[in-house]
RNA sequence: CGGGGAGUGGCGCAGUGGUAGCGCACCAGCUUUGGGUGCUGGCGGUCGGGGGUUCAAAUCCCCCCUCCCCGACCA
């Protein structure tokens, strides 16, 4: 593509609402453009960078044995109504009314519709297992767009559907899904995880978000980078420490109290005694079915809620609010300490046992103990990883440092089961003749905000550096003919060049403009191509074009008759 | 929806009662030609919309609309 002819203004400012850097760079590069509040134009550059990453998550899809359908936007609400989702999503949903005065929405997914499609096509176990996508516009009116396409109004979403057999059919299609994603997300240069999601309100849903690592991400998850483990915060661990050596105790003085006034918490007691916080003791105090119960971890950590919970179900557990620590005197908010005879519960983070002697409270206000020391001076009921993991701690799997980071979720997997066939009826016959409901699954990927977790990814101070595999265009062509009496030659040069790359089907992006030299260098690393490839009167006098690479920044010559060849290698 | 802020040329902004300006971009000419060259001259605006106050409103008052930012959702 010649840029003389190319529709695109790149901007010399950022745009006024730009809140993250994938959208200044988009913007400013004149990839998109804003047309309302989370909605946008894709302008020619965008589009090709729109049509690489709906192609390759086509060709896994494809891969993965799923076929591609489109499905209508603009979907009769009555089909909301049937399973009462137009009033579990509310406002979220665009609605419109045609001249009849019937009442549509504009799809935020398809769920009923292809549920719909497939009950009244299918009804035989012949038919399945089944999986359909499509790669559409999606419309969800958001409370808060916001960070430019990350959170959108209308967004394009590859939505996919399976209907199985059985459990067992599910779980194998999932698995396919699941590696598919895996392959999606590594040809669009993304530092990702799947991190296992909760339990849906179903309940036994099994589901993974794919997390792009990202500063600006929505979510905050744990990661490794050494293995594939990744977690939610609530339901990260950790390897746990070697507890300390047996008997470690009996060198351990008697407890004994100290007196510390006016120094409730962690932090002042530390300080008094010049102690780290790591000697001190927390003790978290929980309503576990209207017992008293004591999670237990070192001062420096903060105790995981949702792991105190998740160790002590099914008992309800609550920690303790300020009502609660004034029905309880006995447990004084900052001198609590795990020796008490009232508390039933005691559940303590493996940490605990690595240290044979603690501080902690003394159950008494202005008082702290000494020398206490687990199951000496104090009981542990159940021993569960507590701890709110933090970057530094050692991953569960392969005890390398694990990160916690920022993610844009880019993709998610789930595990739907019957709940959609059997409000709409997608039922299969067996071979005996009985009817059961196909068991279903569906995978999200969204294809804009991907695009957004790329440019989040790959990018630097002077703009956008695609990945190869959705760069729009694969070679930037600069030429700066000047004005000298060089200057036809080297025209002529770019212009043989540019035929030649693009006989060879590599997608070229050919800077003839009438600009000056600063002027195409900055907009080439703007665009973002990976490869540029520049073409002076200089150069051109000892038979060589420059080569840079957009990401790293390395340059070479190439002789005007190894461009091509080198430009192929290269690509 | 709650709280905070903003709407002035395509983009970024200035302009607190006297009839609208700067930078970028765009057009023309000259200039420069390996990292957003410099100069000159141009094109382009119902100042978000409506109503009001005033001799006079971008500016003051009222209503409405849109957009942005901070908190609960999701691809």
């Amino acid at each position: 593509m010649r840029m003389s002819r190319l529709f695109l203004r790149t901007l010399r400012d950022d745009p006024a609402d730009a809140d993250v850097d994938s959208y200044r760079l988009l913007v400013r590069a004149g990839y998109i453009r804003r047309v309302s509040s989370g909605i946008y134009s894709w302008l020619p550059l965008g589009q090709r960078v729109l049509a690489n990453v709906a192609q390759i998550v086509r060709e896994e899809m494809d891969a993965a044995e799923a076929q591609e359908i489109t499905l209508p936007i603009a979907q009769p609400l009555e089909l909301w109504q049937k399973n009462g989702r137009d009033k579990a999503y509310g406002p979220l949903m665009f609605r419109l009314t045609d001249r009849k005065e019937t009442a549509y929405c504009l799809s935020p997914t398809a769920e009923e519709l292809v549920t719909s499609l497939v009950a009244a096509e299918y009804s035989s176990y012949r038919d399945l297992p089944l999986s359909l996508y499509q790669i559409n516009w999606k419309y969800r009116d958001e409370l808060r767009p916001r960070f430019g396409l990350l959170r959108g109004r209308e967004f394009l979403m590859k939505d996919a559907y399976s209907f199985d057999l059985d459990l067992d059919g599910l779980r194998t299609t999932y698995q396919t899904m699941y590696d598919a994603y895996h392959r999606v997300f590594t040809r669009c240069a993304l530092t990702f995880r799947a991190v296992e999601g909760e339990a849906g309100e179903m309940g036994g849903d099994v589901n993974h978000e794919f997390m792009a690592v990202a500063a600006v991400g929505e979510d905050d998850f744990v990661w490794c980078r050494t293995c594939d483990y990744a977690a939610n915060v609530e339901v990260a661990t950790r390897r746990a420490a070697a507890a300390a050596s047996p008997g470690a105790e009996a060198t351990v003085p008697a407890m004994e109290s100290m007196h510390t006034p006016e120094r409730p918490g962690i932090a002042a007691v530390a300080e008094l005694l010049g102690e780290p916080a790591s000697a001190l003791l927390k003790c978290m105090a929980f309503d576990v079915d209207g017992e008293l119960g004591l999670a237990l971890v070192p001062g420096d950590r903060e105790v995981n809620e949702f792991a105190v919970a998740h160790a002590l179900a099914p008992r309800k557990v609550r920690i303790f609010d300020d009502a609660d620590f004034d029905r309880h005197p006995e447990l004084p908010k900052g001198y609590i300490g795990p020796h008490h005879p009232q508390v039933a519960v005691v559940v303590a983070d493996p940490a605990v046992a690595a240290r044979a002697e603690w501080v902690t409270g003394a159950n008494s206000v202005d008082q702290h103990v000494r020398h206490a020391s687990p199951g000496r001076d104090f009981a542990v009921t159940e021993w569960a990883p507590i701890v709110t993991i933090v970057s530094g701690d050692p991953c569960p799997r392969c005890g390398n440092a694990l990160s916690v980071d920022r993610g844009i979720e880019v993709g998610q997997v789930f595990q739907l089961g019957t709940k959609y066939s059997n409000a709409l009826g997608a039922f299969y016959t067996d071979e005996h003749g009985a009817q059961h409901p196909m068991v279903m699954g569906c995978y999200g990927i969204g294809v804009s905000r991907v695009i957004a977790a790329i440019v989040e990814e790959h990018h630097d101070d002077h703009g956008i550096a695609w990945p190869q595999s959705v760069a729009p265009y694969q070679v930037h062509l600069v030429a700066l003919p000047g004005k000298g009496e060089g200057a036809a030659a080297v025209r002529q040069a770019a212009d043989d060049l540019y035929e030649q790359l693009r006989a060879a089907r590599l997608d070229v992006l050919y800077d003839d403009r009438e600009q000056s030299p600063g002027v195409k260098f900055a907009d080439a690393d703007l665009l973002g191509m990976p490869v540029q490839l520049t073409v002076g009167a200089k150069g051109l006098a000892r038979g060589v074009v420059e080569r840079k690479v957009r990401a790293t920044g390395e340059r070479d010559d190439l002789a005007l008759a190894d461009v091509l060849g080198a430009v192929l290698a290269g690509a």
